[in-house]
DNA sequence: CAGGTATGTTACTAGCGGTAACGCAAGTTT
DNA sequence: AAACTTGCGTTACCGCTAGTAACATACCTG
């Protein structure tokens, strides 16, 4: 155990970047994430230059704050992804956690997807440039998995690539559209999903009287 | 035909219209979205409130800028998912039609789909707030036509709008990765993703040795 | 010729991210 | 105890942005 005077700052100082996020947090939630430094700073109760002594500048304050939620998710998508079931089971169970959290938290959701809302007073949040490594993580962890678990013959690796992104920006291109217009049931919205992932729109019939699809 | 001086002005203004945006696109695909309104004024050889005159504000003339490009590539996608061939054929060549204008144009496609690419300077354009509208114009038409199309039994309009989400959503996330890596070439990643809609994924076998997935 | 109308300018505001320079308190060293 | 370092905090500023008000100029119309 460290003990001393660097290692009672150096808590301190933990301490302090923990309100900061606090507070960057609720203006962030409360203000969208067109939020302010100068915004973060007023109800942290402080001045602009410590936010950016702490977080270097606003990307890094973004950084830390985007973390906080990130690895939670990530952590509850590789569980349900590995649980112990049967493959469809566990693809909807994937997906059910991910628009779980989605669900649950849509601000929380918003501001880690999606960038400024309004003006193109683009002195907000750049969300989409970091929203951007977000679903990349995604779909790189989510193509190593299918690699490692499918026997996808030749080419295997570039294919789980490929289905592991395409995956992904379906679950999410879905999961915003289901927020925006909540039409159906979340467990609805997965079952769908999981049909046409398992190759129901190839297998369905034309309708009558119509050209062929 | 309608003639005299008002015609005139109109047709002028229209003229100047034109050469404005043609000056905002080449600042746009040599700056980037962070394009400054100052930047493009001066580009097109006048002063910022013109523009001002002619487009309202900065979103008013990104969406000027923005339906030039939209427009054409939405009237391509239709004519390919509305060709005379086989589904598979179709789907396959309305992926590579997305595919080939993001590959003829990564500029444009950056410009369209991501917002400002670096600092938070968030003055630059706002896409990601007119990407989205444009991917929910794809989503829904392609909603439209699975739904006009294809026999889905009960549900068949949710499940249509889900699909339609869900599959543009998994073509742009795998052109965006795909544009960034360019790990293969395009007709490989159509057919990867015209797989993955046919039901390989659930089709697959698990690799020996490895837990069941 | 008088008058409206579109085109253009200069000069400005308000707000942003970011920073330099300084004050101050507390603990450490001599 | 005095002097020095170190971290926290401030004020005041920079350069940039989007957007606007006010003024000038040309041109076509009655």
């Amino acid at each position: 155990m460290e003990t001393g005077p660097r290692a009672a700052q150096r808590s301190t100082a933990e301490r302090r970047r923990r309100e900061l996020l606090e507070a960057a947090e609720r203006v962030v939630l409360r203000d969208g994430p067109r939020a302010s430094m100068n915004a973060i700073a007023a109800e942290a109760g402080i001045t602009k230059p410590i936010l950016y002594r702490h977080f270097g500048d606003k990307g890094g304050l973004y950084r830390a704050l985007a973390q906080r939620h990130t690895d939670a998710l990530l952590e509850s998508l590789r569980a349900s992804l590995d649980a112990p079931a049967e493959r469809r089971e566990r693809v909807e169970a994937t997906l059910d956690t991910y628009l779980a959290a989605v669900e649950a938290h849509p601000q929380v959701y918003r501001f880690l997807m999606h960038p400024a809302e309004d003006a193109e007073t683009e002195q907000g949040f750049d969300v989409g440039h970091h929203s951007a490594p977000l679903l990349r993580r995604l779909g790189e962890e989510l193509a190593v998995f299918i690699e490692e678990r499918l026997d996808l013959g030749p080419d295997s690796e570039e294919l789980a690539r490929v289905w592991g992104h395409g995956i992904v920006g379906m679950m999410h291109a879905a999961g915003d559209w289901w927020l925006r217009e909540r039409p159906c049931p979340r467990e609805q919205l997965v079952a769908h999903l999981a049909d046409l992932l398992w190759g129901r729109l190839a297998a369905a019939a034309d309708r009558a009287g119509r050209p062929t699809f």
